[in-house]
DNA sequence: TGCTCTCCGATTGTCGACAATCTTGGCGAA
DNA sequence: TTCGCCAAGATTGTCGACAATCGGAGAGCA
């Protein structure tokens, strides 16, 4: 239906529901963002207060966090966020490669007409967005996960759509809020993600999963030489 | 070290932590081995009067484990036994199919001539339990996810062992126990789980990746066709 | 001066009770 | 008779207080 707004999916938004989901809700999105650094300790009850509820609630939000991944729970001695290092980072690209993989070779047979003439028309604003000075690198990086999303979901398995799109891989979007900043790449990754779509409009899955997976491994190239400098600078600040 | 008692891994036994990990390590288990049936309805306050505690610790329990995706939970509307039908193991296998291939793929080249060793060793003494009457079919159901998560381990991909061990892919453990009774087709699969040790040893990954996932394959066709079977005389006897 | 041990504050783990919401059974009206 | 509405029971959601455990500051001793 509509193409804007899909990446509401990667973190149901509205969370009507309980106090417990609006604060795994809310910490997952403070995560992500960065809000929260990495290895920075959760205080149950400072939390509780800020968000306005008791410590029951906010328990179960770090325990659903915690089946997430983005925070380390240690009985006793309280709760994490978690660290991504770059051993980390790489074994998340490589899992990544193979989901995603496999979810493109999957959508090319599954995937309707429609579908993906819908994913056309992403690429085109996203391209829009490119071309007015980047727009805001935010909605740049989120249009590019709405792309994988909907791959993921073309791929008619539930549990790929799972892993890689609503709950179990925030760590992905962490990731990238910390390394999308530079905004490089973005050209070269729009052709990419074109011709990965016209693979999926020929119905040629084999091709489509090895130009995902080619995708993907030069975004993690590309992510890892930025990680190299990062610590180059850091060695000689320190 | 040791090759017996591997599968503890699989479900951190002890627990000696809180009692919210307790009351989700036997929930688990209760789940996995059908002592809870598929869809049933978990109350709060009798399970939490059953483990001798009270409510909280039990609900965070309950959040874990729909983190693992054992169970589903509405809001206000309670907490229910996850159901495994076709389509959700269908997808399960096809996931598995993709993620277990590539962890062959890595340990090739990651996992130790002492670890490959003590892999043949696992086999051994799984054929020695298939000789003697098949022993109880659940140590075997077990030594079969032994041998997987071994090799899981071996990729020396953190997130990879997580997602097929640990704690994520318990699902396939229910799987097992639902299926594994009619304890068909474990010759065949001691045949090929040699042959991917052989290919390990040759350090040949795409080969080894290429049994692991006709070997999973042929496990899926197997048990969808014991499921076909069981909707059959379910539509008989209806 | 440096090390260890102890005690205290802080934080997590747990419980019981109360409020909000849903389900179900019964009653009355069309 | 059947449909819909209402009330009572049951179940989930939430809170505040108490107990158990951990980390750290400071005193005491070598």
């Amino acid at each position: 239906m509509s193409t804007i707004g899909e990446h509401e999916m990667l973190l149901q938004v509205p969370e009507q529901g309980t106090l417990a989901d609006l604060a795994t809700h809310r910490l997952a999105h403070s995560i992500v963002t960065g809000e929260l650094a990495q290895g920075q300790k959760l205080n149950e009850a400072e939390l509780a207060e800020r968000f306005g509820m008791g410590r029951g609630p906010l328990r179960e939000a770090l325990r659903h966090l915690e089946g997430m991944r983005l925070v380390t729970r240690i009985p006793n001695a309280g709760t994490r966020v978690v660290v991504l290092d770059r051993k980390t980072l790489a074994d998340i690209y490589g899992v990544r490669e193979a989901l995603e993989g496999m979810a493109c070779r999957l959508a090319a047979t599954q995937m309707s007409n429609e579908e993906i003439a819908n994913l056309k028309k992403l690429l085109d604003n996203h391209e829009e967005q490119i071309e007015k000075v980047g727009g805001k690198v935010y909605s740049q990086s989120e249009g590019d996960l709405d792309f994988h999303f909907q791959i993921a979901r073309g791929s008619r398995n539930q549990m790929l759509m799972d892993m890689l799109g609503s709950e179990q891989y925030q760590l992905l979007r962490m990731c990238r809020y910390r390394t999308s900043r530079k905004a490089t790449r973005t050209k070269p990754a729009l052709q990419q993600h074109r011709q990965i779509v016209a693979a999926l409009e020929q119905r040629d899955g084999e091709l489509a999963e090895l130009l995902m997976r080619r995708h993907i491994h030069g975004a993690w190239k590309s992510i890892s030489e930025m990680i190299d400098k990062e610590e180059e600078v850091g060695q000689a600040s320190a």
